[in-house]
DNA sequence: GTCTATACCTGGATAGAC
DNA sequence: GTCTATCCAGGTATAGAC
């Protein structure tokens, strides 16, 4: 990998102190500190801090909807799919904990972007939907509420960033089996 | 029920707003203007920002302490309390969803209860850390990661908030049946 | 590319009249 | 209990020297 440029490090910075405070919480004075600088010299590599906001969602939002489009393109039964959209947000969690916390709690925040935003996310949405409501009709899915289902996987794939971080004994093999399980297959004995 | 105080209303309303924008981003004048009234008004009932912000997050932290305590003391299975906890969690959203918000995106922002915060979570976690680890012994739950399972079941039941309000198509009874399943007895057929 | 200085605005909160 | 007026701290961002 190339050498990080004085902007993506900033961009770097910045989501790490959004995951602490939140993007409203933190200044423009704060990130200049934690990068050694002052304020106005940041001005110098990003436009506003809006700017950095955007950089750091729509990315990562763009991540998930190439990830996705390739999941719905293979040959996969609705199980696999569920197993490789999984994979696809565990892997997202461990390389970019930081940004998914702005993704995730900072969105609508975004000015300019933020319709973009909500259509990938929506577009997301009803991609997942249809793998679950094709499983069921295949008879390869429990025939659960798909929107309750959904969610609820949403719900705990959206939130690994929190948990990851702290939970460096568990490897992404392992987690994976896991998730796999738990998700998928039921606790209960 | 007895008539709303003025404080609680501004409480309710506060909540509300955090919800939508975060508490960081809602402006004493945001609240007065939703009020009907001006920002200094608000401080014959309030004494700070940062209060509203403690009675919104304390009294539903409190909420989950004594219903866990009302769990852990009866004589269920392991299954039948994992069940409870997901009844006390649908309970809860149903009854305060825009306080939720606020006690799992802006507790950060608490000052002086943070501590007493972040100590009652942590005994929650504990006590449902155990209710698992109990089943997986009784061979009650299956084997998987106690970590992961609490961690997947506490995502998806932290989450109700967000997605409760929009659904009012699905009642509560039916609500939990379907997370009873998701949760615990898996979808793949 | 970073600095100092500063413009300009908006934030939480208080004082005191009504 | 609500208002107007106001304080002052701190926010984003720019100008211009080095």
């Amino acid at each position: 990998m190339s050498k990080e440029t004085r902007k993506e490090e900033i961009i770097r910075v910045a989501a790490k102190l959004f995951k602490k405070k939140g993007f409203s919480a933190v200044t423009m004075r704060d990130l200049a500190t934690k990068m050694g600088m002052k304020a106005a010299s940041l001005y110098n590599h990003i436009d506003s801090k809006q700017a950095i906001l955007q950089e750091i969602v729509i990315a990562i939002a763009e991540d998930f909807t190439s990830g996705m489009h390739i999941i719905i393109e293979t040959k996969s039964n609705s199980i696999e799919k569920l197993e490789q959209i999984i994979a696809l947000h565990v892997k997202i969690a461990i390389e970019n904990a930081d940004g998914l916390s702005a993704l995730n709690s900072d969105w609508m925040h975004l000015e300019s972007k933020l319709d973009y935003y909500l259509k990938l996310r929506q577009d997301y949405e009803n991609n997942f939907r249809n793998i679950i409501e094709n499983g069921i009709k295949q008879n390869e899915i429990k025939a659960v509420n798909p929107e309750v289902l959904m969610f609820s996987m949403l719900s705990t794939l959206r939130s690994l960033y929190l948990w990851i971080p702290k939970k460096e004994d568990i490897n992404k093999a392992n987690l994976l089996v896991n998730l796999n399980d738990i998700l998928l297959r039921g606790v209960e004995n």
